[in-house]
DNA sequence: AAATCCAACGGGTTTACCTCA
DNA sequence: CATGAGGTAAACCCGTTGGAT
């Protein structure tokens, strides 16, 4: 006799197509028996391909494994909770990984953007110095100053400072010589000096440290791009 | 003895079907 | 006849129970 049918005769009529089993009887003499390995095969091997059953192949399913089409649906109700917990569990260590892996991506973007600060900042420490400093060091060792004048008094072409169409800084020392300087990023005002760091520092850092703004973030998605639309990590701001 | 597993239960919700005003 | 409200049964989900391991 099956595991199964000793189960049944304890209990006499279970609700099964409609009849209602006396719940209270049910209760009092419990007496639980796990299904054998045979019938915990057979029902693992149909839920593969179906996690819910048709009230026909219930009833046909229990005939065959000798259950009450009650206990077959009660397996499956079972079954798929703790197939569900088992989903849970893996879309957990799934979104753990990914932010581990997020996480360590931004502790390295930190570092870069800290070394690229303190060489702005470094930068920005030469632009301070004087003017006729600064030109020395920018057109080399013969101390030619920057003008935008192309005359000198005494009929010798001056240095020329001009920008070209796509904000290049020409930089002539008069001879024909032109020292290139790209400026393109810096802007062309004399301000702009000054608005280096400014510009540099206006985003927070807690745009990405703030759990707070992380709403509709989607991880993959940025792991995804900053791996293949853009090879180099920088390309992902611009 | 405590922890874990798992069949089964209880209660709440949803859905489909039926009846009736 | 069409329709909306109300009742009922079945199936499901979630949390829990209690026997077995």
């Amino acid at each position: 006799m099956e595991e199964g049918d000793l189960f049944n005769c304890c209990f006499g009529e279970i609700n099964s197509g409609g009849v209602t089993m006396n719940k209270k009887k049910m209760k009092k003499s419990y007496n639980q028996k796990r299904f054998s390995e045979e019938q915990i095969k057979s029902l693992e091997l149909i839920f593969e391909s179906e996690t819910r059953l048709e009230p026909r192949k219930k009833v046909q399913v229990a005939r065959e494994l000798g259950l009450q089409p009650r206990q077959v649906a009660i397996w499956f109700q079972n079954k798929r909770a703790r197939w569900k917990t088992k989903q849970l569990e893996k879309e957990f260590n799934i979104l753990r990984a990914s932010y581990n892996n997020l996480a360590s991506q931004f502790d390295i973007m930190k570092k870069e953007k800290q070394a690229l600060v303190s060489e702005l900042q470094r930068l920005n420490g030469e632009m301070q110095k004087p003017k006729e400093k600064r030109d020395h060091e920018c057109c080399g060792e013969q101390g030619v100053a920057l003008s935008s004048s192309t005359e000198s008094h005494n009929g010798k072409c001056e240095p020329e400072v001009r920008l070209d169409s796509e904000g290049i800084v020409l930089c002539n020392d008069g001879d024909n010589n032109n020292n290139i300087i790209k400026t393109e990023y810096f802007g062309f005002e004399e301000e702009t000096d000054h608005e280096f760091m400014s510009i540099v520092e206006k985003p927070d850092d807690s745009c990405l440290t703030s759990s707070d703004n992380w709403g509709g973030f989607n991880s993959d998605s940025l792991l995804d791009q900053s791996s293949s639309s853009y090879p180099n990590w920088w390309e992902f701001w611009s």
